[in-house]
DNA sequence: TCTGGGGTCCTAGGACCC
DNA sequence: TCTGGGGTCCTAGGACCC
């Protein structure tokens, strides 16, 4: 079986931020904000308060007053995230990212030769985790197991500078499955309290897959889900980069607002920087999609498929105000966005399927 | 001053074709 | 006149993750 590791770097942005900004050491930090912002990442510090990632800044500093706040500098923690994961690819050359702080490997080459010896194996993750300390500055958990589900489970595990091993069933079965149910990856805040009326408060609950009702919440993810809890699953790490499916943007309004010209300039600017960052990654788009929410926090969206592919500003333009032309309805309007989906390589040839060959050459 | 911004995947229903 | 099933494309929205 193989050996898959997943790698997390521990509230990173706040890692980078103090690593910058030594001053910040020990202090309750926090990135993110904006003037209707929410929190990012924080420090641990600020963790003792209560602030968490999604919090909005307002309930943030009522925890926490003396909370450090910080806009983000995406550009530095992009570049540092490189680094560091350069850093893993030298002992382990399969990775996969996962997103900007955490990726998965496959450390079966690296790994197999301690894998019965319990505390052997540990020592060497103990050991990759303090070499990439001392290269790059940045503390990271680690999980191990046999599938993407356990290594991952296992870095969420214990943090910060966590090393937790699931490789044997009594190694899940003790420290997985007694965890809440919303803390499993894949089941998230609308889900969990569903099944936890169920009588499905744990992992373990879930597990043993027959407690009536689940499946009809839980539909066709139902026998993978248990079948994650019980050590089974996927262990691909897939080295291939990732084509992006879609690319967009939005923005959330200073204050609500109904001034048309105000909300037309708006998906403009958005329209105009989805064109560039497809353009200058060499895409083009047919679908665009735009989302309006209201001051109720409704969110509506409507998409439209252009007969032509695009990355030209003026055409994205021009087609997403086209689509809010005919969608906006004087609703006071709170965020607004931009999407190009139904990419591909600019100069790949857009093979429409909705004209049959038989009939096209009839003429 | 309550609730960001970047994504992915899935579902359900309608239109349309054979 | 009544009525079927398979398949694709498209749309809107939900859920989830970082």
């Amino acid at each position: 079986m193989k050996l898959i590791i997943h790698i997390d770097l521990n509230a990173f942005f706040a890692q980078v931020e103090i690593n910058r900004h030594p001053e910040y050491q020990k202090k309750p930090l926090a990135v993110g904000g904006g003037i209707r912002g929410v929190v990012a990442t924080c420090s641990y510090e600020a963790r003792k308060f209560g602030v968490r990632s999604g919090m909005n800044i307002y309930d943030a500093i009522k925890l926490c007053p003396d909370l450090i706040l910080l806009p983000g500098d995406y550009g530095e923690y992009r570049k540092q995230s490189n680094r560091f994961f350069s850093a893993v690819v030298k002992t382990i050359p399969t990775i996969e990212m996962a997103s900007i702080d955490e990726c998965y490997g496959d450390a079966t080459d690296y790994l197999q030769d301690v894998e019965t010896d319990r505390p052997t194996l540990h020592d060497r993750l103990f050991d990759l985790q303090l070499s990439l300390f001392r290269e790059t500055g940045l503390k990271c958990s680690i999980g191990l197991g046999h599938t993407r589900f356990m290594a991952k489970m296992g870095s969420d595990y214990k943090k910060p500078l966590g090393i937790t091993i699931l490789l044997d069933p009594v190694d899940w079965k003790t420290k997985i499955w007694p965890l809440d149910i919303g803390k499993m990856y894949g089941i998230g805040s609308k889900t969990a309290p569903r099944l936890k009326e169920l009588g499905i408060k744990t992992i373990g609950d879930l597990a043993t897959g027959s407690i009536p009702g689940s499946k009809e919440i839980l539909g066709s993810e139902f026998e993978y889900l248990v079948a994650l809890a019980n050590g089974f699953g996927s262990d691909v790490v897939s080295t291939e980069s990732r084509v992006r499916k879609s690319c967009g943007t939005d923005v959330t309004l200073p204050t609500d607002t109904t001034d048309y010209d105000e909300i037309r300039n708006r998906m403009r600017e958005c329209a105009l920087e989805v064109a560039q960052t497809i353009a200058k990654d060499g895409l083009e788009s047919r679908t665009i999609c735009i989302k309006l929410r209201n001051s109720d926090f409704k969110t509506n969206t409507k998409r439209m498929t252009f007969s032509t592919y695009s990355n030209s500003e003026t055409d994205i333009i021009y087609r997403a105000l086209t689509i809010l032309d005919s969608f906006y309805r004087g609703e006071p309007i709170r965020l607004l966005g931009v999407t190009a989906e139904d990419l591909k390589p600019v100069g790949d040839a857009a093979i429409d399927l909705r004209i049959p060959i038989n009939k096209a050459s009839r003429g």
